[in-house]
DNA sequence: AAAAACATGAATGTTGAATGAATCTTATTT
DNA sequence: AAATAAGATTCATTCAACATTCATGTTTTT
């Protein structure tokens, strides 16, 4: 039982934002980009859906990037956890449309998976954005991740290749 | 987030047996199969697990089978799904060898994950095979899965190719 | 010997996530 | 106007995990 990379970078690229709404320049694609490690291309996408359900703002051209539309502590990672993962349909008797399991109106596996995964949510609810980047290294008027060294890297980071 | 259907097989193998606990003949991969529309193949490698685990006692040969080897009411869901899923790494940083995010050592992430996935335990270790399987319709002296014409078949059954 | 059951391993199929490349659009700066 | 810096879009490809099937065993009972 996993979660996808692509909500484990959602949440990263929420926090990165959450975590620099003090700057001036907007927070770009390229920079979560080097700072993670992961392709433009690939974040591209991420960042369209957020701007999608409205909780980024994107603004092309030089001096562009993106920025929170939203409060951190108004979104709960439940929230971004629903938004991300495509079902949580543990058992086949989930989805009614494709159940053929005879035992369905007896048994109770259902339910109890059910329980478990509102259980899930629930503890996930309670947690803000906000809160997940409540102890970040406070550097207010830096950027708490700079531009372009914003954490020092960790010794063999594979050099990113640069125009 | 999902569970794979061998953890879904792998349950309603043990409440197959659990729900017949009376029978004198055991209960036979091919029947399982046959009431689920499983490959007799697919279900053997389940089975076999839940030998391994000695939750299951099989004996070969005619009139041979599977039998439950522990208490229904010993077991409970979160043991099975946890015994059945490979692992429950919900993002990078879950697994130290492969962590890259450089914001791990402060984000707030990996723990609330982590309590997430404690209470989605808690409500399946409450919940025995025994329980999930009360509420069968009673037939204590017949199968409760007859061995052949156990439960009325759906109108629409596709039929299953017997020699 | 035949039949009924489980055992094992190899090979193959399927699916969806992840990635990468190329190109387009928009906005700013010079 | 040209160059540059940003996001937007599309398409194809790779890859891994899960799922399935096939073929061939071994064991036990009748």
């Amino acid at each position: 039982m996993r979660l996808t990379q692509w909500t484990d970078y959602t949440l990263r690229v929420l926090m990165y934002c959450a975590a620099n709404l003090e700057r001036v320049q907007p927070v770009t694609i390229s920079e979560i980009a080097l700072n993670h490690g992961i392709s433009r291309s690939h974040l591209t996408k991420i960042v369209q859906e957020l701007a999608a359900l409205s909780w980024l703002e994107t603004t092309r051209g030089r001096g562009g990037g993106m920025r929170l539309l939203v409060p951190a502590n108004a979104i709960s990672v439940g929230d971004i956890v629903r938004a991300t993962e495509t079902d949580f349909h543990m058992v086949e008797c989930f989805e009614p449309t494709q159940n053929q399991c005879r035992m369905s109106s007896y048994c109770q596996l259902k339910t109890v998976l059910h329980q478990a995964t509102e259980a899930y949510f629930s503890v996930l609810n309670a947690t803000t954005l906000a809160d997940l980047v409540a102890s970040y290294p406070s550097a207010t008027t830096d950027a708490k991740f700079g531009l372009l060294q914003p954490i020092p890297l960790p010794p063999s980071t594979p050099a990113v290749t640069g125009p």
